[in-house]
DNA sequence: CGGTTATTTGGTTATATTACCAAATAACAA
DNA sequence: TTGTTATTTGGTAATATAACCAAATAACCG
C-alpha cells in the first residue's frame, strides 16, 4: 500500500477502533441525548469506575467525545454529531443480516 | 447495562470492528468504486495472500461485502453502500482533531 | 485539616487480533 | 493427468485490548 493511503486509512482505523466495543458504542450512542458524568455510565453499565473512565479517555483521544470537569464531576459530551448517522448505517447492516439469516429456513 | 442494549451494542460493535482495521477500511473505500478480486488486493497492499483473504472473509461475516466466485478468481464487492457516507464522518473527525491540534502552536 | 466523593493512572492477567508460513482445495490449461 | 494460478484454512508467535484491583489526584464538605 502506498505510504499516503496508508497512513489516511490509519488515522481512520484508528477512529474506528475507538468505536468498536459494545461499551463505548452504547456511550456513544448515550451521549447523542445529551452530556453525562462518569458516574452515570458506572451505575448504568456496572463496570469498574476504572474501566468507564478508560473507554471514556479512548473516546476522548480519538476526538469523538470532550470533556468538561466542572466540581467533582467530570462531564463527556459527544463533538461530532455525524456519528449518531453512522450508527444509522449499522443497523441497516444488522437488520439486513438478519433477513439473510431467517430467508435460510424459508 | 441492560441485556437489551447489551445485545444491541454487541451486534454493532461486530460490525465496527470488521471495518477497524487500516487494511479493512482501505479495502471498503476501494469496492466503493467496484468489485475486486483478491489478487488484486494483495498486489496493492504487499501483504500475504492469506492475510488479505482473511481480512475480506472478517468483512463478509459482518456482512458489509458479499463474493462471488467467478473461474479461478474471487470478486468480492459492497454489499452496504452507506459505509463510504459513513467514512465521509470519520474524515470530519480527523480533519477537526488536526485543526485543534495545530492551533495548539498559535 | 480530615474525610468523602469522583475520577484517573499504573499494574497484572486473560483474551483477542494480526501477520506470516505451510498445507489443502479448486478451477483451469497443457 | 500434471502443473499452475487463485484462494482458503490451520498453526504459531508477536502484539494489542480489556477488565479488575490498588493507589494517586482533585474538589468539596464539615
Amino acid at each position: 500500500m502506498k505510504e499516503v493511503n496508508a497512513a489516511l486509512s490509519g488515522a481512520k482505523a484508528k477512529i474506528l477502533k475507538a468505536l468498536a466495543h459494545q461499551t463505548r458504542i452504547y456511550m456513544v450512542e448515550k451521549l447523542s441525548g445529551g452530556e453525562k458524568c462518569v458516574c452515570e455510565f458506572v451505575g448504568e453499565t456496572g463496570l469498574d469506575f476504572s474501566t468507564v473512565s478508560k473507554h471514556l479517555a479512548i473516546l476522548k483521544d480519538a476526538g469523538i467525545v470532550r470533556d468538561d470537569k466542572r466540581g467533582q464531576k467530570v462531564f463527556y459530551s459527544l463533538k461530532v454529531p455525524c456519528i449518531t448517522n453512522f450508527l444509522g448505517c449499522i443497523e441497516t447492516i444488522i437488520k439486513s443480516n438478519l433477513e439473510e439469516q431467517s430467508s435460510m429456513f424459508k
